[in-house]
DNA sequence: CTCCATTATATCGCAAAACGATAGTCTCAG
DNA sequence: CTGAGACTATCGTTTTGCGATATAATGGAG
């Protein structure tokens, strides 16, 4: 409870927070050059992703692909635009409800998005380790934590 | 080794990679959210925390932050502009090198940062199992990985 | 001591991308 | 059949990172 304490454990914090980020601009930033060394901006990396992961009864309308992507809806359209001119995906509209678009990989689009997807783990598997050590650090750090 | 098999595995290894990258974009989203909350851009945000996490022996350089931010020199000075003109950091002269500024925080600074800092870590403090659990699925499908 | 290659920071114009505001289109309940 | 709400699209703006370039300081070779 003395005051060096307190100031050493919040320095704990701060390392570990800074530590993590770290890690992961690390590999945002290698994912980003991965991408583009495919020629695809990583945006439309991580958007081919999203639709390729997606859960078997999901469709991939605009709204569906802006919440996975944490983007808002007008944006989603305009990163769709991007990636429909690039031949990744295309649009469809849904049978069932005119208002909706689906997009869909093209088979560019999935080829490219295998390609990355190998890249990415096989450089993100040793980085596993760090990052996990990383928020191990964070929870033991969080638990000392003294306010809400 | 049957063509289900294969590509059953290839669909885990996807939904981890894209799951993992989903958590990252909600914990990078609420950041951005809590940081401009407090008036602070996240890039500025990010800045701070590398300055104050630095190890003892170091000196925040251009250079350095723009390592640890994972910048280009130039745009880590212009970061660097704007959370000065913000009061947020301020930079020296480097007396033993002339070339060099170095880069300190603001009482105002630090106490913007301290916010941030305690509000990061009880909201990440949560989500901390899910993405190890999702670095986790990493691995093992990492492991399965056939190529490279 | 003087040069000059190297290192460090700063400036500037440009391009990418996300956003808010707005508009247009479709659905469905009452 | 009509109005409210949902879904996608468009447009102008802003932010931010980058490449190219400029300026200044350092330090080692001669």
């Amino acid at each position: 409870m003395v005051d060096e304490t307190n100031s050493s454990s919040e320095r704990f914090r701060l390392k570990s927070l800074a530590e993590f980020r770290f890690q992961m601009r690390k590999f945002l930033n290698f994912s980003e050059i991965a991408s583009e060394r495919c020629g695809v901006p990583a945006q439309q990396y991580q958007l081919m992703q999203v639709i390729a992961a997606m859960p078997e009864d999901q469709q991939a309308s605009i709204t569906y692909l802006a919440e996975r992507m944490i983007l808002r809806h007008n944006s989603t359209v305009e990163l769709v635009d991007r990636a429909e001119r690039a031949g990744l995906v295309a649009r469809e509209n849904d049978p069932k409800d005119m208002r909706r678009s689906l997009v869909h990989l093209t088979p560019e689009g999935e080829l490219i998005l295998n390609r990355l997807v190998a890249e990415h783990l096989s450089e993100l598997a040793p980085r596993c380790d760090h990052l996990i050590r990383a928020l191990r650090d964070l929870q033991s750090a969080g638990e000392s934590q003294p306010k809400s």
